[in-house]
DNA sequence: CAGTGGTCTAGACCACTGA
DNA sequence: CAGTGGTCTAGACCACTGA
C-alpha cells in the first residue's frame, strides 16, 4: 500500500474510461461521492481528478459535473489525420472510392493480420481518397472485426473508413512508419499517375487499451501531400 | 487577477526556465522560501511545482531540493532523430561529410531567413549524412548566429549540426514537415542515385522560447530511411 | 439558487536522503 | 539527523451555471 490514495483514484478511472467501461460523455460521480467512495479529503479527490482533467481523459463543468471527455480528434501532438477534414479545410471538395471490402478470417501466414486480429476475423477495405475528384492518396486497410464489429456494415458514403474510426472507436496507442517509395503499378494506376512517381507511405497501427484496433498502409502522391506536425513545450494543467 | 496564484507561480518559473534565466541543474528556492516570496501556503506552492515536474520542467529530490531538468533528447512524443544516434543504434558507422559553412547576413528577399535571423547574420552548412560510408541523406540547414553563437565555430567532427545543436540548444518548440520528392540533379549527386529517386523530405523549425533556433532540410532515399513514431494515452504525472 | 468544481488555508505526519 | 518534498486533512469562500 504504497501507493499514494489519489494516485489509486485517478488510475482506477483512467483504467475505467480505457476500458470502455465509462463511455465518451458519461457522468463520473461527483467529488462529494467519491469522498465517501474512498473516506478521503477532498483534496485528494480532486488531485486525482484534476489530473485526468490535464490528461484531457475527462471534462469537468461547474454545476454540471464530471464526464468522460469526448475523444478529441486533435489532442494528440501527431494527429492521426483525418484525410476529409484537411481536404474541405483547403476549401476543396473531399470524396473517398471504395474500391474493394470483404470480412475474412486473418490469415495466419500473415504476421500483421494475426497481431490484429488473432485468429478472429477482419474487414479488410481498399479505396482512394481524392480532393476535387483527383486521387491524391490510395490506402489499404485492415480493421480487426472483433475490437470493432460495426465496422463491417459501416456506410462510408459520409465519412471515409479512417475518419468513421477515428469517430467511432478512439484509439489510445498508434504507431505511424512514414517513408518514401516509388509508386507500383496498382497504386499509379489508381492515383492517376505514372509508376515510380515518388509518394509518401504512411503506416499506422492504433490500438485501444491493448486491442489492435486497425492497420492502414497510405500512399500519398509526393507532390500533393505533406504531413505536418507542431508540438510546443508541454502544456502543463 | 482572476487568475489562480498557483497558475502564476508556475507560469513565472516556466518563463525563467524557458529563456534559460535558469540553467538545467540549477536549484530553484524551497516550498518553504515561496511560501514566503508569495506569501500563501505550502499546498499552493507544492501544487505549482508538482505541475512544473509533471511536465518535465523540474525534478524534485527529497532533502536535496528542486533543480531544472536537464534537457532530455527523448523527452518529446516525435523526436527531432538524432540521426547518429539511430545509425549507430542498427550497429552502422555513422559518418558526417561536411559540403559547406558560411556565417553571413540573412537575406532580406528569403522570408525563411527573415524568420529565423531578423537582421541578424546566420550560419549556413550543408552535408550528408552516411552509414557505412553510404550517404542516406542530404541536409541544408540555417542557424540563427544570434540565437545560437557558438554554432559558427562548433566542431563537427563527434557531432554532427543536428546532434550539435540538440545537446547545447535545446528547443521548446518545433514544426515539421514530411513529404516525398524525386531527388533533384544536385541531391541525386550527393546520394549517389538517380535523379528523380523517391525520397523522403523532412523540413524542420525550431524555437526556443520563442526565438528562433534552426531551419533544416533533410532528403532521404526513401529506400534507406523510414521515420517511425509511436506514442501512446497522455501519461498523467 | 443550489449544486458543482476551483482554489486556498494552516496545519499534520511521513519518507527519503544528503550533509 | 535535520531539511526537503509527498501526501493528506478538515475545513473555507468563491465562481460558475444549469435546473
Amino acid at each position: 500500500m504504497k501507493q499514494p490514495l489519489h494516485e489509486r483514484i485517478r488510475s482506477d478511472f483512467e483504467a475505467r474510461i480505457l476500458a470502455g467501461e465509462l463511455a465518451p460523455g458519461e457522468r463520473l460521480p461527483t467529488e462529494q461521492d467519491l469522498i465517501v467512495e474512498y473516506d478521503c479529503s477532498r483534496m485528494t479527490v480532486n488531485k486525482a481528478l484534476s489530473a485526468l482533467a490535464a490528461a484531457g481523459l475527462i471534462d469537468r463543468r461547474k454545476r454540471a459535473g464530471t464526464f468522460v471527455a469526448r475523444p478529441r480528434v486533435h489532442s494528440m501532438v501527431l494527429d492521426v489525420p483525418d484525410l476529409a477534414e484537411q481536404v474541405r479545410a483547403r476549401g476543396q471538395r473531399y470524396g473517398y472510392v471504395q474500391i474493394a471490402r470483404a470480412l475474412r478470417a486473418a490469415d495466419p501466414d500473415e504476421p500483421e493480420e494475426v497481431a490484429l486480429a488473432g485468429e478472429g476475423e477482419l474487414v479488410e477495405v481498399s479505396g482512394v481518397h481524392c480532393a476535387d475528384e483527383e486521387p491524391f492518396a490510395f490506402e489499404y486497410r485492415l480493421v480487426s472485426a472483433g475490437a470493432v464489429p460495426a465496422f463491417a456494415q459501416a456506410d462510408f458514403a459520409s465519412d471515409p473508413p479512417g475518419t468513421w474510426l477515428l469517430h467511432h472507436v478512439p484509439w489510445t496507442e498508434a504507431e505511424n512508419r512514414i517513408g518514401a517509395l516509388g509508386a507500383s503499378r496498382e497504386e499509379a494506376e489508381h492515383l492517376h499517375a505514372a509508376v515510380g512517381t515518388p509518394c509518401l507511405c504512411v503506416e499506422r497501427r492504433t490500438w485501444r487499451g491493448g486491442e489492435g484496433i486497425t492497420y492502414v498502409r497510405q500512399v500519398f502522391l509526393g507532390d500533393a501531400y505533406d504531413l505536418v506536425a507542431r508540438f510546443g513545450a508541454a502544456a502543463p494543467a
